[in-house]
DNA sequence: GTCTATAAATAGATAGAC
DNA sequence: GTCTATCTATTTATAGAC
């Protein structure tokens, strides 16, 4: 592959990344991408095939690319729960485009179906990052921890992180709220995480 | 207007409800909206002028019959936090097509502009239901609650009655993973709701 | 109010020159 | 690999008969 193959790849994956977060699959037309990307419009289709398939990879490289990440980064630093939970967060917002639309994806059936068509639903069970967050958690509250706790914990911790960065994104930003600030939302963010793990070592 | 009309009218609101929340408002077409109701193509654009202006429509209904619904139910039946919150729950469950496609327009650009070009937005500010979830914290902390502590209670428990709302609905219901059924989510956000109240309350 | 027919625009995808 | 041109299908919306 050319350089310029590669640049022009990496070009339409990085415009599509925000165009589908913000307009969604339908509502994007592989014209405005190729418009925006400052690529031609067959080179879409050269490159990927076809439309799908270019939401398809994107999907899969922005799941497994947080995944690896937070693994990476328990791993090498050995953080504390609230501190894995706040670096979650972070990754959230710094990738928010990815977040946007692997939510949107989920909320539809057509796309959930392309899903397992390609063999792709596999690889995504449950959140990305979840692993992690188990394994801090078990760690933060110690101790033989029931799998009903260990799942209350872990759902509760992650939908907040989840929502609230969806939140944060899509109306907190632009719309100037009380505590809706990024420090805001990681406050309360660790607030409840010292709640939930209080609550499961009184177990 | 005669009966047929608004027979014809409700069946197109009742059919593109479901369609939109499934695939999105440009993942929809009016005639699928149309064949579905066994209505004729053109009376979408008869009775509600073009595809956006029906998209509104529902949307505004679903927010205003949510809200309304809470403030009767909280006005009627004086009760607990916890079953308000429950029956909040409930209601997004029996209603999810309404509750998907709000969230799925908060979640794009495109459409928040049509809400505000439209005046829309105003009267929807915060989640539904928010304003009653705020009045039952405040009367189960008791005495004077502070404005940080108060936002950061009803955002962790709405966030959480929302996106497990959501997750049942699109994951949850298809996998039959653990602990995700109707009953285990109401258990699991109860035990959220008592850690909170008491977080508060030890202030 | 409901129907058919159609206008006008845009979509995804491909053929073939370079 | 990139380009232009084009095919085919589908879209929203409307005009006009009934």
């Amino acid at each position: 592959m050319t350089d310029q193959s590669t640049d022009t790849k990496n070009k339409i994956i990085q415009v599509a990344r925000i165009l589908f977060a913000d307009q969604g699959f339908e509502g994007t037309s592989v014209r405005e991408i190729a418009k925006a990307a400052e690529v031609n419009v067959a080179s879409v289709n050269y490159h990927f095939v076809n439309k799908e398939n270019l939401f398809i990879e994107i999907l899969r490289n922005g799941y497994g690319t947080c995944s690896r990440n937070m693994r990476a980064y328990y791993d090498q630093n050995n953080p504390s729960l609230e501190d894995t939970l706040i670096t979650l967060f972070r990754y959230f917002i710094e990738r928010h485009h990815d977040l946007i639309t692997i939510f949107k994806m989920m909320l539809s059936t057509q796309h959930s179906h392309h899903m397992t068509a390609h063999g792709t639903e596999d690889e995504m069970i449950g959140p990305p990052g979840g692993k992690v967050i188990i394994e801090a958690l078990q760690k933060e509250v110690g101790g033989d921890i029931g799998q009903e706790d260990l799942h209350w914990g872990l759902r509760t911790l992650v939908t907040h992180v989840a929502h609230q960065g969806l939140l944060y994104e899509c109306c907190f930003k632009k719309n100037e709220l009380p505590f809706s600030t990024l420090e805001d939302i990681e406050k309360s963010t660790r607030r409840l995480c010292r709640v939930v793990v209080n609550e499961l070592k009184s177990r």
